[in-house]
DNA sequence: TGGCTATCTGAAAGCGCTTTCAAAACGCTG
DNA sequence: CAGCGTTTTGAAAGCGCTTTCAGATAGCCA
């Protein structure tokens, strides 16, 4: 059931020509600052920037011109002078996702307590328009840039070192390159091996897509060598590959069922995914976890609200940030830094996951 | 139940010294294109910025030279020469949260296509920080701002005209100031005149933090104005301000049981909101709807699949964020501009709404 | 008070682009 | 081929800040 109701369609109110705001002379640049303060623009520039060896008169006089004429500094001209722009770039696969955002939130936060900008932009899981958002962000001005990953476009590692900035990827180790993040692998892995204890013996995965995406790649890997290690083989029709979302995960799971015999545990690249497996589970009688146990990825706000609780892989986003924001605000101080930072995830353990009712017989 | 499993805490690979990256000599410049072409930096520059009148041979020989060069412009020098910094900034009062991401998103992805980088900031639902933020925006160089709501710290305003760039407020509307948004109470009284109209008598309210937000609270206005309308009152019992999220939620509803007879209907201030009432309401043994019917705000992803499906205000996020996107491009371009822009947020029908069980007799 | 050092200060030279302005080159026409 | 109107082009002047360098001041001691 889904109706719209009292739909007033949008309405614009048309062309009411834009009034000029005030006719400010000018915004006041250093040298007004100097003449009412009675200095050059060298001492005005010594006292707005902190610098020592300034007379206390002369600070004040600086301090309170600049107060009077409410000067703000030009940052363009800053950056142009000082050879740093004080800002930052991030590309992320998906701005809108919840685990980037969660990233993107905490890098920020640490680059603004330094006094850096961050600018994020956008790559939807594609190398080439990575390396075109990552080129745009180096030409406007970044001194550090931050990726997620260890797979990007061949250029994209001349083009960072043509400009001498520093670089750390996420979320996932590099042995060639800074990195914050964790062994995808290993911790899905972790995942398969809970679930093979439990009982179970087929297993099956839903992951988001996994083109150009190391880090989904990794994961579907790591289940299938834990499988191996034990003994059991990922079948391939219950290893799916859907578009991320609920409905992504609703369709996923559909999909699994129609290929034969169904698993009875299901690890899913996502929470959002896990819930829409969830959903269609139930939806086919199909009892969580008495007839399958699911996992997710991420432990997203709602995951310990479902019904039953959802049982996931943490992934610690805010940590993930401040530490690769530390690391860059390091580099581009020209402190020395960890090359690798390694931030494990974890297994949640909620009531989504069970033995299997009926223990499978092979 | 909730268990922390094979919990293999953090590593860190310590005090690997970064190796310098190529001793790369110094990223070319335009005078270097312009030897290499044989020309001056004015016709580099020309070519480079497609301005016309640049005969094809020259034209070709900076361009080739510019590629093998690998030169790219450096950004604050033509943002100093042009005075504009091709950057917008954007202040949210949550950028975690899914409402502002989703604008975000599609704000930048407008700015993005017209060339311009956006730059968006946290103000955490408080003016002071919000004026601190947008001056630190101001200071590193915008050419336009974006803001939420209709109120902000007075000096604000002064700030943004002083640099006179252009500016523009969402999520609400606003007569003194341009903006892209909705009447938050008008559309929160839309969905109580629908509660009440279902025969709903007792209506609650749960919203998020108030303070510095014009728009929760005038949702919370434009409910009571239509109870009032119908002769009901909201009473200050039903009336619950709690912090975001599921749990809030949870909070909330548990809270306004403690304050006497309880409602039959409550609006929500986010679907997390109304998630996190309908699982309160759940563990108290009350039917959704048959006790309690639930409205939330956003429709968020996951608002169809809750169980039973949420009813929900839907605000256009992403028309939100282009309108917006638009209205400052034009501005920046100098052209003419609509000074508000509405853009109605729908009430969508879903399974957790219905007329009370037993209608209450007052 | 003179001399010497330590502290302050301002003039001026960039930073790397864009853009104006005048000169150069070009293409026609008569 | 001179003369004239167009195109093209480059020299040079900024844009607004930081920073060097040398000169001016102040502080101190004898």
């Amino acid at each position: 059931m889904r109706a719209v109701f009292a739909e007033e369609s949008r309405i614009s109110v048309l062309d009411v020509p834009e009034e000029i705001l005030e006719p400010l002379s000018r915004s006041p640049v250093a040298r007004d600052v100097a003449h009412r303060a009675g200095v050059s623009t060298a001492t005005v520039s010594r006292v707005l920037n902190g610098s020592a060896g300034v007379r206390a008169d002369k600070r004040e006089a600086v301090m309170r011109a600049a107060q009077d004429l409410g000067f703000v500094a030009n940052g363009a001209a800053r950056a142009l002078s000082t050879r740093r722009f004080m800002a930052v770039g991030a590309v992320v696969p998906n701005i809108e996702n919840e685990a980037f955002v969660r990233v993107l939130s905490s890098f920020q936060e640490r680059l603004r307590q330094a006094g850096y900008t961050l600018v994020a932009a956008n790559a939807g899981y594609d190398l080439e328009d990575e390396l075109r958002e990552a080129t745009f962000l180096l030409e406007r001005g970044v001194d550090g840039l931050m990726l997620v990953g260890d797979i990007h476009h061949p250029d994209l590692h001349t083009r960072i070192a043509r400009h001498g900035i520093p670089m750390v990827q996420t979320f996932s180790l590099s042995r060639e390159r800074p990195c914050v993040g964790f062994d995808n692998a290993a911790s899905a892995a972790r995942a398969a091996n809970y679930l093979i204890d439990l009982g179970h013996r087929r297993i099956g995965v839903i992951s988001g897509l996994r083109k150009d995406n190391d880090r989904g790649g990794a994961r579907v890997t790591g289940i299938a060598q834990a499988l191996a290690a034990r003994g059991l083989t990922l079948a391939p029709e219950h290893d799916i590959e859907i578009s991320y979302g609920i409905g992504g995960g609703r369709d996923g799971f559909r999909q699994m069922l129609a290929g034969g015999p169904p698993p009875t545990a299901i690890i899913c690249g996502t929470d959002q995914i896990a819930f829409g497996a969830m959903i269609e589970a139930r939806a086919r009688g199909l009892d969580v976890p008495g007839d399958l146990s699911v996992i997710g990825h991420n432990d997203s706000d709602f995951a310990p609200f479902l019904d039953p609780a959802l049982t996931t892989i943490r992934i610690h986003s805010a940590e993930i940030g401040h530490a690769a924001g530390d690391h860059l605000i390091a580099r581009m101080q020209g402190r020395p830094v960890v090359r690798l930072t390694q931030i494990d995830a974890e297994l949640i353990l909620r009531a989504s996951t069970a033995p299997p009712r009926k223990p499978t017989l092979d």
